[in-house]
DNA sequence: AAAGATACGGAACGTCGTTCCGCTTGGCAA
DNA sequence: TTGCCAAGCGGAACGACGTTCCGTATCTTT
């Protein structure tokens, strides 16, 4: 119950020095090519950002969603802890809950392929599916549940299927400009009313 | 103005014999594997299920994408066709666009991947995505035009935005219990109803 | 300074979509 | 019927991908 450290944090105590700054040298340039080329980088590009060979990626990486979720983590815990302190500050649960769906689509939106590689069902990616569910849909259960009590929104609607709805539809936001997934998920949350 | 010709029906005139039995083999095959593996089922399985070399299937259709068109042509076609039918037969226009909807969602859902596959920004799929878009966005302009004419939806929604939608819902819905693509376009369309 | 552990680079592997090319075969003219 | 040749075929080969492997280089400890 000490560091634990299964996995993406930046680096436990113990390991060799240069060996800690390839970890963080990593981590900028997956992140600038992310931005750069979308999270359907090839791996060989990452690597030759950050200058180094592909084996020290998967050295530190076991997988290439083990990458993308160590550049994503802040910003997932961020929204995760967005949803109580919302929940707390609104006027209604309702508002809440859609400000918080804003800020999660934000975040999937500006991230170019990440939504698609989220629902990829490509062997590898579901661990960077699990880890999104993981850390979310407690946040968008509670959410929903408050919403539900208060008698704002129809009841009977799972975190889990709201979550892969609207993660669904930041599919392609980005490089299309015909289609904004603000407004559906607008659309589905409005759905989401009770009808009163 | 006469044949045309521009792809994937079974067979124009003038070809070989064991070409056109090639080709007719080759759209059993597919689609039995689409069926088994889903539509990104490798080229390989393909070719070999329908007992037939790589290079045949690249013969009869210049790309993947192709094949998948001309393996699903009669169903889109159907579907598309349904929604005048449904516009005459329906009590209203929105009653017409629920049910239009619903064909869709059922068609891409019971077709493993198709669905992930549109929207894939993969090279090459580009042609598939047109394909479905050009076929089935007029009739959907349709509907949401006279639904939103009768009064019964909010108007300024494209029908190229909703149909990308409803698409991206329907990605994964297979092999994920508890995710239910068709739950999620009803609250989409609910969504879409006019507040009144 | 030497040894051992640790980490590195990048060649190599298996899979994919797609292309290429030497061989086979169906259809036609003689 | 025979022979010719365009049309068609099979599958090796290519380039790109994610991932693995291992000989070498570097850090750290004594």
């Amino acid at each position: 119950m000490n560091d634990g450290g299964k996995g993406a944090e930046p680096a436990a105590r113990s390991k060799r020095a240069d060996a800690r700054r390839n970890e963080e040298t990593l981590l900028d340039a997956a992140a600038s090519v992310f931005v750069a080329s979308g999270v359907e980088a090839p791996v060989r590009d990452i690597a030759a950002k950050a200058g180094v060979g592909v084996g020290t990626i998967y050295r530190h990486f076991p997988t290439r969603a083990d990458l993308i979720i160590a550049v994503y983590r802040h910003q997932v815990e961020a929204c995760a802890e967005a949803g109580p302190a919302l929940l707390e500050s609104s006027e209604t649960p309702y508002a809440a809950l859609t400000q918080w769906i804003d800020l999660f689509v934000d975040f999937l939106v500006t991230k170019h392929g990440l939504a698609a590689v989220l629902q990829s069902d490509n062997s590898g990616f579901d661990t960077l599916h699990s880890y999104f569910i993981d850390r979310l849909q407690p946040v968008g259960t509670q959410l929903l549940e408050a919403a539900a009590a208060a008698g704002e929104i129809r009841p009977g609607l799972e975190a889990y299927e709201l979550m892969r709805g609207v993660g669904n539809l930041c599919i392609g936001a980005d490089h299309d400009p015909r289609y904004d997934a603000r407004r559906l998920v607008a659309l589905l949350i409005a759905g989401l009313r009770q009808p009163r």
